[in-house]
DNA sequence: CGGAATCCAGATTGATACTG
DNA sequence: CAGTATCAATCTGGATTCCG
C-alpha cells in the first residue's frame, strides 16, 4: 500500500526514491514488492540502458484504480487510528490485568 | 476481511457459524483474528453463560465503518481479478521463459 | 460449543556481501 | 544505481490434543 501511494502521489519514481519515501523498507523487500506489483500489472517498470543504471517505476491504469479503491481504507485508518488505540488500551486494562496480575 | 464481511452480511454470528462462512480457516486463526478484532474494538463478543457455551459476535459501529471502507477494495478485486490473472500469465510467459528455458 | 496449549514445517524478513 | 545471492532469525499458520 505504501509503495502504491508513493507512486500515486509522486508519479514516476526511481528505485531509491521509492525507498526513501517508504522509509524503513529494506531494499530486498522493495525489490520483491515492486516485482510482484509488476507481475500483477499494477506498475510499469522502465529500464534505461545507461550507466549508472536508471529504472523508472510508474503506476499502470489498474494500479491507479487500486490506489483509488484503497483510498477509503486509507481515510478510515487516519480517522479511526486514535479510536483503535484507545480500544486496545481499554481492552488491555480490562483483560490483561487478569492474566498478568501485578 | 472475510470475517468482517461475514459479520457485515449476516449480522450476529456464533463462533462456528463464522468458521463455516469463512471456510478453510483453522479454528486457531479464527480465534486469533476475532480476538484481535475485539481488541481493536471492531467486534463485540458476547458470552452467554450456558451449557453448552454460546458466544455471539457482532460488528461495532467502527467495525461497520471499516467494512464500508473496504467495500471499494472488494469491488475492485472482483472487477480486476481476471485482469490480474492475465497480467501474471503474460509476465510469466515474457520473463519466465528466459529464466527457465524449456 | 468455544476455545487454550503445544508442536512443528514452511514462509517472511533483515542483514550482509557482491555485481554490472 | 539497481539490483542479486545467501544465511540466519523470526514469524506464521496448520494440525493435534485437551478442557470446562
Amino acid at each position: 500500500m505504501l509503495i502504491l501511494e508513493a507512486l500515486e502521489e509522486h508519479g514516476t519514481l526511481r528505485f531509491t526514491q521509492i525507498g526513501r519515501i517508504v522509509s524503513g523498507i529494506s531494499q530486498k523487500m522493495l525489490t520483491q514488492t515492486v516485482r510482484r506489483m509488476e507481475e500483477d500489472g499494477l506498475v510499469k517498470r522502465t529500464v534505461h540502458p545507461v550507466i549508472p543504471p536508471h529504472v523508472d517505476y510508474e503506476l499502470t491504469p489498474i494500479g491507479h484504480s487500486l490506489s483509488e479503491a484503497f483510498c477509503g481504507v486509507w481515510v478510515w485508518a487516519e480517522k479511526h487510528r486514535d479510536e483503535i488505540e484507545r480500544a486496545r488500551r481499554a481492552f488491555a486494562e480490562a483483560n490483561g490485568s487478569k492474566r498478568r496480575p501485578a
